[in-house]
DNA sequence: GTATGTATTTATGTATGCATTCTTAAGTTT
DNA sequence: AAACTTAAGAATGCATACATAAATACATAC
């Protein structure tokens, strides 16, 4: 598993560090979908009580990464296609807005730079053929478009919402053909935000998005993947 | 406050009694924004230990209804009108998706039924200058679409945010004037969903929040509200 | 009266204790 | 061998204990 908490700054509360630390695990995949674990082993491996490992658990369920199961502990949550339809939907929910939102703000072409930035690594990945560099680049891209809407809420539901389907990504990341296509998409949805024309940019995502989950989800039918 | 737990139904863990009392308290606004208490104090009034008062906190604290300070305990969470705006933004993007879902499966009288009472219970409290009781049907009516569209995960982060923002909408309810106009919008955008214009919906539901959204938000800074 | 320093109180973070209840293992019966 | 019973073990839910550090009260000095 991981170094006991021992070690880690002393600045962070106990309930803090061990929230991160298995977080991270998850996200990582080090704690796979289905991962059990219980609360004394856990205490255990990280060097502290239960209290503090009980709290972060509370924590990591409200955000549903975990479940916790009296008796049986923790239980990384797997997500089924199903489930991973609908939360992907709601990410595009809230990027549709964010999109509105942004557009609202006129960004100049200072504001949209980190975008920008994305969009060439996204490019230089697809050149050296590194999908989990082209994968990084185009998470960034969104995530700054979330983060660049100028609503912190939203934001901080969307970043939960990402987390819950993070491990998916990566997964499917090999099962879809060579993106060059969404880095196009992701160009023009550049453009159209730097030119102000909000619906186009809707419009050119909201086409783009649906395409990619429609076949993604096509993906999981076909090779009968249980879970994510 | 409340009564203590000891009577309750014994059926519920206490941490769930006490997530549910506080929540409650808070939603009903006896806790009003801003209302601090110590945990030693909740344990005592609920007539428990501090340890199911912390569970229960922390999980309101995920859902943003309180925050917790060290040596201060939990204070609900005012809402500036920025931020209300901002979840206000989040419920529409998500209403917005939920719309969407909801047309794509092309549903009938018999699935929408309950929509359509919720007009008619609008129609009733709007005849009878019942603001209270419009309200509650109109909150009736887009919870129904929320749970209606199919998307449990959609359902779920949308109650979570209408609950932060549920204070507000009681608070406002008497600064806008007669919902006259929101009913006949209600009415259209369930007229188009059971026709099966999915656009049409969209764009009258968007042009119709919006509107309400923004005349909020005026008012809010005409009567210089500093939270809600 | 204001300011400074000290003592006291007390809320919190974490650990530990304990009864309950589920799980599992062992043993028994058919 | 399968099914059922019973006993042991252990995880949980909650309560309690305790050290720490902040807040408050109090006393003293200016």
């Amino acid at each position: 598993m991981n170094e006991s908490l021992a070690e880690k700054g002393a600045s962070l509360s106990r309930v803090e560090q061990v929230y991160r630390t298995i977080r991270e695990n998850i996200l990582t995949n080090q704690f796979p979908p289905g991962y059990q674990a219980l609360e004394p082993e856990i205490a255990k491996q990280l060097g502290v009580s239960r209290t503090p490992v009980r709290e972060a658990l509370i924590r990591l369920e409200a955000e549903k990464l975990i479940e916790l199961i009296p008796r049986r502990g923790m239980r990384v949550l797997p997500l089924v296609p199903g489930e991973f339809l609908q939360v992907s939907q709601v990410l595009i929910a809230l990027e549709l807005m964010a999109i509105e939102l942004l557009a609202d703000r006129k960004p100049g072409r200072d504001m949209l730079s980190p975008m920008h930035d994305a969009l060439q690594e996204m490019q230089g990945a697809l050149e050296q053929d590194d999908l989990e560099l082209w994968a990084e680049a185009d998470g960034k891209f969104y995530r700054l478009l979330i983060h660049l809407c100028g609503n912190d809420r939203l934001a901080q539901i969307a970043e939960s919402v990402i987390a819950q389907t993070q491990r998916s990504r990566m997964i499917t990341l090999k099962m879809r053909q060579k993106p060059t296509d969404s880095l196009l998409a992701n160009r023009n949805l550049y453009e159209s935000l730097l030119a102000g024309e909000k619906e186009k940019a809707r419009n050119e995502y909201s086409a783009h998005k649906m395409e990619v989950l429609g076949s993604l989800m096509d993906m999981l039918e076909r090779y009968r993947l249980p879970h994510l």
